[in-house]
DNA sequence: TTGTACGCGTTATCAC
DNA sequence: GTGATAACGCGTACAA
């Protein structure tokens, strides 16, 4: 842990002024043995460039913010594996918050953009509430948010389409002969819940269903609350031969309950789940996923903050990302031969 | 985005002399006129301290850095959901390198402590080369290995005992009357695979098993390797009763080819996995896996650190996470009402 | 209690 | 080409 050189103990070491020493490291263009007398010195001592003392002079910190609800959450994973690479292609570093589905700490996190210790921030609100409506108009930073925002709101902004997502779930179901399909949404007073029971209701007039209240079961985003759930629909309605679930977890809570109560699947009942996560394709049967593109926001996202740091007069951009459906054995009726999704590193290097 | 007061435009705005402002900001003793007149500038203005010049000023940054070879990991990510929390709460931001398995890129995050963006760095490296070594000797901030260093490193050490955590699978495998336990291990020249390797061999020893060539097979750490070589022991072994994983995700693979052969987990052949990652709660049978104590050795790991961060001049320290046997489904017989531990949120607010 | 002045390490603008 | 010197925004001796 030695005491790091500054330009000015590089100066006095080669006998020149900071200032050439400065040039000498910014490729400016320097008499020849200035440099090498320069080069020298610094060689010697270990000269690193004080990031800090760089950004104070260029307000520029090379560092971007992404802030999600929850590290541990599959979709924010997926996300942030994108977002990451393009971040470093770029040479900016990655500063991770994660606010725990916290609303105060995410208005804390755009509140901190002030302290100009990053240059951009990517955020994935849980909701946007007024309180971010006027941060965002104030923030101190770009900002990407990776959601809705209203319009006018200006930041750019990147969303999926769950609707259409659950639109072709269904569409897959239907053109698989099921009519009666049960949906299994989280609460309808988040923004996912909402646009997932919206599409669900889109869907069904689309292809000439009846909408049945029966056949709806609200709960939370969990695999319990999934098992709750199903269970309560399959009391309901013995008859039902399909489930739409909001979530990948939830669909997992179902695989649970219909295993336990006998009915097959996708022979009995066919399962849909949402986000693509590596659950979907580690279960047994693999899971028929609606993916809502969770990388391609990610990446979409980390390049218009790119762009907007390089240039930022730009107008609010806005990206919809479109869902795409990856049927697997929990519709498809065999079991397709496993097509390596989740076959990403296990512990290799991890362990000891 | 407004441009950002500094001290300066505050003093001007309450007419006092930024030494004042900066002691009420600090929360030094300060008339209580001065105080109000600084307060009320500083909201006016919206005042945000600039993190920069602190850091500059006091050659602390409040960050932390965390490096690993892949943010898709399930055993890093595991790491990284306790250490962020314990960062948070101690006020420091987490910088994220996805080092993407590059030696070269590890040791360049080693050398870029110098910068002095961060005021320590946990890592966690693939391997532990003589270059890092020699870097992590003039490391220019603290550090805290995750992984095995050898002893004399002037670092923290934080270690996982997977040779202990094979030796609890057999044992385990051993109180069920499984005899022919095959081992499907990664490559023998990484870290983990050799000491996976180790572990298996000195738990045959000390349950008075034999060594039985036959019935070990080498792949990489993926689902697909776990595949190939589950196949080519079930053709080589047929009486094979019980399968030791280095891995989920090579455990996965398992179960892809014994349900394809017709074979009953456990009643057939019962499987053990390693790591104890999402996937193994998630997939059918849930699988019995060695969890190395991902998340221990995280929180571990943070607290070294930021203890070091407070008081640097302790001791190098060592602590070592005991590993532990998850018994579910794959070799438990029947399975275990599931427990929820796959039970993290969904992709509740990532949607749209 | 308050203000002046300096330093943290760099970059950049000047005269020389 | 090179060397003083002034910022960047903040904290803090020191003097008043």
């Amino acid at each position: 842990m030695a005491q790091g050189p500054t330009i000015t103990t590089i100066a006095k070491r080669a006998g020149v002024s900071i200032a050439s020493v400065s040039r000498v490291l910014n490729g400016l263009p320097t008499r020849q043995d200035t440099v090498s007398k320069v080069m020298a010195a610094a060689e010697e001592l270990g000269y690193v460039r004080n990031a800090v003392a760089r950004s104070l002079k260029s307000s520029r910190t090379h560092q971007v913010a992404f802030a999600m609800a929850d590290v541990g959450n599959p979709a924010y994973l997926a996300m942030l594996r994108e977002i990451q690479p393009v971040l470093k292609a770029a040479g900016y570093r990655l500063v991770l918050h994660s606010t725990g589905a916290d609303v105060a700490d995410e208005i804390g996190v755009l509140h901190s953009l002030g302290e100009r210790y990053v240059d951009g921030l990517i955020m994935v609100p849980l909701r946007v509430t007024d309180a971010h409506l006027r941060m965002l108009a104030a923030a101190r930073a770009p900002v990407v948010v990776i959601g809705s925002v209203p319009e006018g709101t200006p930041v750019d902004n990147v969303r999926a389409d769950s609707r259409t997502g659950v639109r072709l779930a269904l569409d897959h179901l239907h053109a698989l002969g099921r009519r009666r399909v049960g949906l299994v949404n989280g609460p309808p007073d988040t923004v996912p819940g909402a646009a997932r029971g919206a599409g669900y209701v889109e869907a069904l007039a689309a292809l000439g269903l009846p909408y049945d209240k029966e056949l709806v079961e609200i709960g939370d985003f969990y695999r319990a609350d999934g098992r709750r759930a199903v269970a309560a629909l399959l009391d309901r309605r013995p008859d039902i031969d399909a489930l739409m679930c909001a979530n990948d977890l939830i669909a997992l809570g179902a695989l649970d309950v219909l295993r336990a109560a006998g009915r097959r699947v996708p022979q009995d009942v066919a399962v849909v789940g949402m986000d693509d996560t590596d659950l979907a394709a580690a279960s047994w049967p693999s899971l028929t996923s609606v993916s809502l593109g969770s990388a391609e926001r990610g990446r979409a996202a980390a390049e218009l903050l790119l762009d907007r740091l390089e240039d930022g007069d730009v107008a609010p951009r806005l990206v919809t990302v479109p869902p795409r459906l990856e049927v697997r054995a929990s519709t498809a009726g065999e079991q397709a031969p496993p097509t390596g999704d989740a076959d990403r590193p296990g512990a290799d290097g991890a362990g000891a």
